[in-house]
DNA sequence: CTGCCTACCGAATCTTTTTTCGGTTATTGC
DNA sequence: GCAATAACCGAAAAAAGATTCGGTAGGCAG
């Protein structure tokens, strides 16, 4: 495990949401799998963009913190299957809502980085 | 300005909200002003933790996406003053949320943090 | 036994982000 | 003129985070 050498602070409530859910990756994985998309294989089907090793290494913060639950069946092709848990399901409502805002100002957010790739080449 | 080396994905929600709004101060510099925290200096002391140099660059991003805008007066000490404009409103929502949930999860995050060092060093 | 599939792990490397530090400019009070 | 204060910028370095690549292990089909 990798400790950190800034020490952090978790005295503010945004600082120890991102802790648990700021990670790249961490609120798509965790949307993949509420959609019921349960297997590491899958997972990196749905987002193809990530690696396979950025989504081993998520899901297994999202496990150590509780967010999500192993439930491996010993079956061939061998399976692991992950669930959200009580805990990480407490994060959905917000996941939605972010995932919401983007969806709604994407075409802006797209249009001034443009606009401001334009301004800093030109 | 630094111009990515991979490409960004923005098809996705959440990946349009986390450049916005994804950094490591962002959100806490946007409750600040939204607080009427409004100058530099300011919320420089409100955010001790965080240096002068990176409030001083996520503000400029969060201004060049029109989160928030300037309106500097000309006077004596030289003032800026930083105002959340309707655009960046629409993420105050967000970030209450956001910051709840942090609140009331801190204390769980904090001692699960520990049995994890442990479990790590032990 | 060999090849294939899945889950994971380790380590090196690369990319991005944050930090540190030292500027510049502008204005005021002395 | 000179110290002080505020805003902001540039560049190098440090740190964090992500990616790539190449493993191991178990189990099954042929």
């Amino acid at each position: 495990m990798y400790i950190n050498k800034i020490e952090e602070d978790l005295d503010c409530g945004i600082r120890v949401a991102f802790k648990i859910f700021g990670g790249k990756w961490k609120l798509c994985i965790l949307d993949a799998i509420n959609r019921g998309i349960t297997r590491p294989t899958d997972i990196q089907k749905d987002i193809r963009i990530a690696s396979r090793r950025v989504i081993e290494m998520q899901l297994a913060e999202l496990l150590s913190y509780g967010v999500v639950e192993k439930c491996a069946e010993e079956v061939y092709p061998k399976k692991s299957e992950y669930e959200v848990t009580p805990f990480g399901k407490t994060i959905i409502p917000l996941l939605a809502q972010i995932d919401a805002w983007g969806t709604a100002n994407a075409a802006f957010v797209k249009t001034r980085q443009l606009e401001l790739e334009k301004i800093a080449i030109g």
